[in-house]
DNA sequence: CGCTCATATTTAGGTAGCCTAATAGTTAGG
DNA sequence: CCTAACTATTAGGCTACCTAAATATGAGCG
C-alpha cells in the first residue's frame, strides 16, 4: 500500500538487483555446450520426483503454458519425457521423466555443480557460510514474489 | 585441476544454482511494461558515470560485441545514448548516456527498487542481514567467473 | 439432456536478446 | 608500406519467452 520504504531497504534492493543481474550472467555461462539447456534442465528437475501436468509445470517454472508445452514437446522428441493423457481429466496431460531423462539430469547437474564448486573453492570459510545462509532467504523472497 | 570437491561444496553448488535459477525468474518479472528492459537498463547504468567504448561495454556486461552494438543502436534511436568516434582511436566508438537516458535510468531504478523493497519488507531483520552479507560474496564469485 | 461457461492444452505468429561468421575501416610493428 | 591485429558493424540464426486463437474436455444448471 505504501509507496515509500526505509531508505536502507531501497539501497539493499538496488544491491540485490545488481546481484540478480550478475546471477543471470553466471547462470547463462553455466550452460555447457552439447548438453541440456538451462531451461530443459529446470523442467526435467521439476518432474524428476513424479509426473506433473503441463499447467503445473508452467506455474512452477514461472512461465506461461504455451512456453512449457514447447519445451515439453522438444524433450519428448528426444526421449527425455513422455506425455500421457491424465486418467482423471482427459483435458490434461501428464508429463513424466524417462530413464534417459533422469540420466541426463544427473549428468548435467554433476557437470554444472563441478563448475560452480570450482568457483566456490576460491571463497573463504566465512564467505561460504555467508552464502549458504542467504540461499534460503533468496528462496523465500522468490516465494513471496510468486504472489 | 582436480575434478572432485568437498561434497559439502558440491551440495552448496547445487543449492546456489537453484538460487540462481530463482534469481533469473525474479529478474525477468522485475521488467515492468512500457519501461526500459533489463538489458537496456544494465547497459545504461554501466555508462551513467561516463562514456565507454562498445568493446568495454560488451566485456562489462558479459556479452559479445555485436550484441552490445545491437542494444546501443536501439538506445541511440530512442535518444538515450549518443555514439561518437573515439578521438584517440577512430576505430572505436564512444557511447555516452544522454540527459533523457539518465532520467530513464533513474525512473526505472526507482520503480524496480520499490518492487524489490516491497518484497524485502517481508523479511526479518536477521534475514535482511543474511542477504546483505551474501551480496558481496556473489559479486566476488562473479568476478572469478569472468576469468 | 443440452447449453453454456470454465478449464487444459496446443497451434500460430511474434519479440528480445543472445550468438557466430563475415566485412570494413584503423592502427601499429617489422 | 604492408601485413597482422584490433574495433565495430552487418547478416543470419537460435532459444526461450510472449499473446491470441483454436480445440477438446469437464461441470453446472434449467
Amino acid at each position: 500500500m505504501s509507496d515509500t520504504f526505509d531508505p536502507r531497504l531501497t539501497d539493499l534492493a538496488q544491491e540485490f538487483r545488481e546481484a540478480l543481474r550478475l546471477g543471470v550472467y553466471m547462470f547463462r555461462r553455466l550452460d555447457p555446450e552439447g548438453d541440456l539447456t538451462a531451461a530443459q534442465l529446470s523442467l526435467l528437475s521439476m518432474i524428476s520426483d513424479g509426473g506433473l501436468r503441463v499447467g503445473d509445470i508452467a506455474k512452477n517454472l514461472g512461465i506461461k503454458v504455451p512456453s512449457a508445452t514447447e519445451q515439453i514437446i522438444k524433450l519428448e522428441r528426444v526421449g527425455l519425457v513422455t506425455r500421457q493423457p491424465d486418467p482423471d481429466d482427459s483435458r490434461a496431460v501428464q508429463v513424466a521423466i524417462t530413464q534417459a531423462g533422469t540420466a541426463a539430469v544427473e549428468y548435467a547437474n554433476q557437470r554444472r555443480n563441478a563448475m560452480v564448486a570450482e568457483l566456490l573453492q576460491g571463497l573463504s570459510k566465512q564467505e561460504i557460510e555467508q552464502l549458504a545462509a542467504a540461499l534460503p532467504v533468496i528462496s523465500k523472497i522468490n516465494s513471496s514474489f510468486q504472489k
